[in-house]
DNA sequence: GCTATTTCTAGAATATTATTCTAGAAATGG
DNA sequence: CCATTTCTAGAATAATATTCTAGAAATAGC
């Protein structure tokens, strides 16, 4: 019987999730997740029926799992971002404070065009199957680590807004003005209806979400 | 065969095929695309195999019908509230262009904030299956109402940005600033991870829009 | 290093579901 | 009123997801 102590996820077995995962991502993209059958994963992953559900449980557990691994992969970039631009904040004069709150709104969008830039085929995949996660476990997972980036965001945000830098705003319309717009033309842009790259817009970008949440 | 110049849908037919569109609409929300049978359909539309595949062809292609009819309903109320705010435009002084102006792009913001509050089914279906479009003629159907809606965009901002009073963007990044940062946030609330009403954030959605995009 | 135990692989068997097909009913047009 | 087209119905088929059984590989305890 299963013995709760006796587990240890073999580095091996680890490397070839994350394998079959990257592959499976390239078919969802391509053909959707209901277009692409269990048969062509096996061919695309090299795997067969059996492992695959094995190491998942059935299709859905798949694209969920590619899901949750593209959005950890954003959010470490998001923090390697956010940690660049993390210095003290007490003491600073206003001037110096509100620097320092663009420097970090800014951030916060710069994250998303460039990760989205780096990473297409993810972007795309995240864009178009949100619902994935909708189920059991991945939901989960999910739902756990959005929260732990809104705890995040407000310990970041929450000081700025006490000292009337940044607007008194719910959370979620932070998220709103920061990821809205960048993603609203990124989908377009990844479903090739749009030429000029993101990365040119960058600053377009960042400067609206700035004077979405500044004070005044 | 087929004869090009015999074609009359029957009133009868069409009603017949709302209908059925309106409860795969419920379907689709509650169970996601995938998740629905093509038994499920025929039980909720009180229609056989048959039928639906006579009028259909596939499965797809009722998800395909659902969306498109979505974007012709929202499409239709962003016309009304467009009209109500479209006066002659050619001699007035730069003071009532800016009135003007800003009247269109918050008309526009507030187009979406309603339609989704009024259509919340529907707007749900829309933001999570926007792929379903990705096939034959749907997709062909969709781009064919993309561009005119571009178009339609393009002849009202383009004289505000000739006079200066709007920044001369891309159509696409006005229609990013205006539904980007409303969608993020409605796609969370539809979710139920957000209890404020959308509705009590139409005005920061059009103020901000409006920031985004007036030329200074 | 050897055996017991667990984890993993493989593919055949099964179950579920989408699609096609055939026949006949209703509607339409002349 | 007949001919033709469009529509309905549900059984037959095809495609696909999932389960199952047996054995191979890895791991752990000794």
């Amino acid at each position: 019987m299963a013995d709760s102590h006796s587990v240890k996820p073999q580095a091996k077995t680890q490397q070839k999730k994350r394998a079959i995962i990257q592959q499976a991502l390239m078919c969802f993209v391509q053909h959707g997740v209901e277009g692409t059958s269990i048969e062509m994963l096996c061919q695309a992953t090299q795997t067969s029926v059996g492992s695959l559900y094995h190491h998942f449980g059935n299709k859905d557990a798949i694209a969920g799992a590619v899901f949750i691994e593209g959005m950890r992969d954003f959010a470490m970039l998001v923090n390697v971002y956010l940690s660049k631009c993390d210095d003290a904040y007490d003491g600073l004069s206003l001037a110096q404070q509100e620097v320092q709150a663009q420097a970090g709104i800014k951030a916060l969008v710069h994250a998303n065009v460039d990760w989205i830039e780096k990473n297409p085929e993810w972007a795309r995949f995240i864009f178009q199957h949100r619902t994935v996660v909708k189920q059991g476990k991945s939901k989960q997972v999910f739902n756990q680590d959005l929260q732990s980036f809104y705890k995040k965001l407000q310990t970041l945000v929450q000081p700025m807004i006490d000292q009337g830098v940044l607007k008194d705003l719910p959370m979620s319309l932070y998220r709103a003005f920061i990821a809205g717009p960048v993603h609203e033309y990124a989908r377009h842009y990844l479903a090739g209806r749009e030429s000029k790259p993101l990365s040119d817009l960058k600053n377009i970008f960042a400067e609206s979400a700035w004077q979405s949440l500044r004070k005044e």
